[in-house]
DNA sequence: AATGATTTTATGTGCATACATAATAATCTG
DNA sequence: CAGATTATTATGTATGCACATAAAATCATT
């Protein structure tokens, strides 16, 4: 019985993925540590232990100090999606994007938005309501709240042209994000702008923006009906 | 000027995304190759080419041999969502879980479903329904289909203690798989079984799950109005 | 000038080694 | 024997070096 020799991490990884896969270690059993992997598949542990590191990342596997390594018994499914912008989404798919810019205001916020976005209720935001179409049927609204005093910038942006969407992913900085995926019924200007019946059931991605403890922006993105966020695992 | 060293990759990462953050290297720009960062920085290549990776895999960066690195100009927002099994969702959350079977039978399933599942017509497959409930309202209901050509185990498990999302985690090999989120109107049945109005906006996840070129299983999962899905960016 | 071959260069990866760190196991101590 | 201390061990990571590889840039040839 011979051992065939795995000279890069990727091999080692698929090696690894076999025997998850084939049951031959199965969730909970604890795997054969580094030294011994690395002996077993004639390689140096460092090898051994890119592999693993990236299987741990995407779940696969539990890995602690001294503890060992074993197989996750409940694989976290890590559904990675691209939130990509809108256009690059539609374009890649080789359809026709374009877009329509609905309003663009500065006032107060409603309350809500300015407790999330934690800004005085004062405070005067700019308010960006667009719309984006998919080979010129209505595809998703965009409902945004830009904050002035982070994005002073903004205020001399029509959006007539460019989308906020990405105008902002240029021009503005930011360190972290919330990010959130929901299911509501089309209010009375949703089903307008998207020109679905009202009450239509709409998949909706909320996202709100921070620059250390400022926010930047808050966006709420409604998808016409029968829109899918779809990823592999 | 003196130049602080950064000993370990994570030193690294966090003043490569501080630059980014304030903007000092803006999406679009290069950034100076891993040589000349690891000299700045008085680490090795080794440990640059650590940190910069990880953030490439994030989507902040675009790497390319030769060409070199430069801060992603539409930094695609990879949302790494856990869809964790639904009872450790809950009791992660601090609440009280609870499990109720609904149906389990066998049978030939709808062409949609044996379609999906690439299965004969003619095969019969599980069909599992089964709510869950948190703090004892209904939370999700599961409607699931399970390939028992392939998880033949699965006819000899009532499904009444253990809910099928558990269960096939431990017991059944896959090897990959496909999930869409979506937002759907509820239908007669399943505003029952959630105990809602009818027409509610319900966020549902529909996974299929694959071993090499036979389906596993397909599930529907339907959450209760107002679930979301949340992450951070 | 267009085309094809060659060089250059930045990232990608493997390896041996050393040490760090976390967590368990073993041992000591009152 | 409980509780504190120490040893052990598996993973985590930093480093220097070498070489691989992709792609851009350059050079050579027609």
């Amino acid at each position: 019985m011979n051992t065939p020799t795995f000279r890069n991490w990727q091999s080692v990884q698929d090696e690894v993925l076999r025997r998850i896969h084939s049951r031959e270690w199965k969730p909970g059993d604890f795997i054969p540590n580094e030294t011994d992997l690395a002996l077993e598949f004639g390689c140096a542990r460092t090898t051994v232990n890119r592999a693993l590191r990236s299987l741990a990342d995407s779940g696969l596997l539990d890995r602690r100090r001294k503890a060992g390594t074993r197989v996750a018994s409940q694989p976290v499914a890590k559904a990675t999606l691209d939130i990509a912008v809108i256009r690059a989404e539609i374009e890649d798919r080789g359809q026709k994007y374009s877009y329509h810019l609905i309003a663009r205001n500065v006032l107060a916020p409603p309350i809500t938005v300015s407790a999330a976005m934690m800004t005085d209720t004062a405070q005067t935001l700019l308010h960006i309501r667009a719309l984006h179409l998919e080979n010129d049927t209505p595809y998703a609204l965009e409902d945004r709240w830009i904050n002035t005093k982070v994005v002073p910038n903004a205020l001399d942006e029509t959006f007539k042209r460019v989308s906020a969407n990405e105008w902002l992913l240029a021009h503005a900085p930011y360190t972290h994000g919330e990010i959130a995926f929901s299911a509501t019924m089309a209010t009375q200007e949703e089903s307008f702008a998207l020109s679905c019946s009202k009450q239509s059931a709409l998949f909706a991605i909320d996202r709100l923006t921070w620059d250390n403890t400022e926010s930047v922006t808050k966006v709420r993105l409604a998808f016409a009906p029968g829109h899918q966020l779809r990823t592999v695992l």
